[in-house]
DNA sequence: ACTATATGTCCAC
DNA sequence: TGGACCTATAGTC
């Protein structure tokens, strides 16, 4: 279930803990036999592109990371996959990173450091471990764990439409993603989980990005003007860097939020990505519309609707989110974009 | 011991 | 469009 934002702070910690060292790796469960062939090669970092990792692996140090030799191991976490980290002090800042699943009562095996991470006995799920001279990674859970070539990886590449987390110097993925969505007449809420259309949006960006822009997910993005999904891009680029610096979705504004609920007990469960961070916006204040059907809107009051939109469930707000006033919302009554995060 | 749920994707019909 | 699949939770009986 993690988003775009969630595969590229991973990348990061890969980069970090594991960039250009020789590891071991294996398959405690068994289901990943391919991990033979890379135990004891040089993991020289790590790709995110989209929801998609890739890890790759050398012989030897100095390989060039287009080498047609890499074996780049492809890992997609679907809706339950997850890594989680163990090893010396700082080696990577998160516990686990994935599915956010609520892990109260579990012990912190990986975070106490009066214990021997190099003695953490993997449970019998874990797909792919890979072991550092600083620490391990344990892989339970995805929907891909595979072994590619260049070609392998590169079909996967093209895939992928624009991701909002890759740097885009010249405007063309902003571009790519403005013609594709404007010459559908596929729904936006459809186009925007289409990760052909563009690369890493799940169900939470989806619904959060439609209530910021004032959009009915049920538009056709051909009805959509240009400076309209020119917007929606940038928007997703800031609350998408936001997401790969913090851990968290946040889409809300700070005057939209309660105040008073920031007051959370924060003391219980095992630390998952950007958790360790006390100044964090709880839960239950970081969406306008996703996961609160039959709560009122933030703005307006109106009870959030939910449907189905792409085979999952889409929220919003039947008020601030009409087909019919989308034009005059985008602009003046209720600007969306752009605005600013609070840290 | 069961069930529902979750930020995802693919494939068969 | 419906089901299958990958796993670990919390809640219910």
């Amino acid at each position: 279930m993690p988003e775009g934002h969630t595969v590229h702070r991973l990348a990061a910690a890969f980069d970090r803990g594991f960039g250009g060292q020789r590891v071991r790796a294996s398959s405690p469960q068994g289901r990943f036999s391919d991990a033979a062939q890379l135990d004891g090669a040089v993991l020289l970092g790590a790709e995110a592109v989209g929801k998609h990792l890739f890890l790759p692996f050398a012989p030897t140090a100095d390989v060039d990371l287009d080498s047609p030799a890499l074996r780049h191991v492809h890992v997609h976490l679907g809706l339950y996959g997850s890594w989680t980290f163990a090893g010396e002090p700082g080696f990577v800042d998160a516990h686990a990173i994935g599915a956010p699943r609520l892990r109260i009562g579990e012990q912190e095996e990986g975070l106490d450091e009066s214990v021997d991470w190099r003695r953490i006995v993997p449970r019998e799920t874990v797909r792919l471990r890979i072991v550092g001279p600083r620490g391990l990674a344990d892989l339970t859970g995805p929907t891909a764990c595979e072994v590619m070539d260049a070609e392998g990886r590169q079909s996967v590449l093209d895939r992928l439409g624009p991701d909002p987390l890759r740097p885009d110097p010249d405007g063309s993925a902003r571009r790519r993603f403005v013609e594709k969505v404007r010459r559908s007449r596929t729904t936006i809420g459809a186009l925007l989980m289409n990760q052909a259309v563009v690369a890493g949006i799940g169900n939470i960006y989806r619904a959060e990005l439609l209530f910021r822009a004032r959009l009915d997910p049920f538009v056709p993005g051909r009805d959509l003007t240009a400076g309209m999904c020119e917007e929606m891009w940038e928007d997703l680029v800031a609350l998408m860097t936001y997401g790969a610096r913090t851990g968290r979705i946040v889409t809300t504004q700070p005057e939209h939020r309660h105040i008073e609920a920031r007051i959370v007990e924060r003391s219980r469960g095992t630390r998952q990505n950007g958790d360790e961070d006390p100044d964090v916006v709880p839960r239950e204040e970081s969406f306008y519309v996703y996961h609160r059907q039959s709560l009122p809107c933030r703005l307006c009051g109106t009870t959030i609707r939910f449907g189905e939109i792409a085979a999952r469930t889409v929220f919003w707000c039947p008020r601030c989110q009409t087909a019919r006033s989308r034009r005059a919302n985008w602009t003046r009554e209720n600007p969306a974009a752009p605005w600013a995060l609070a840290r």
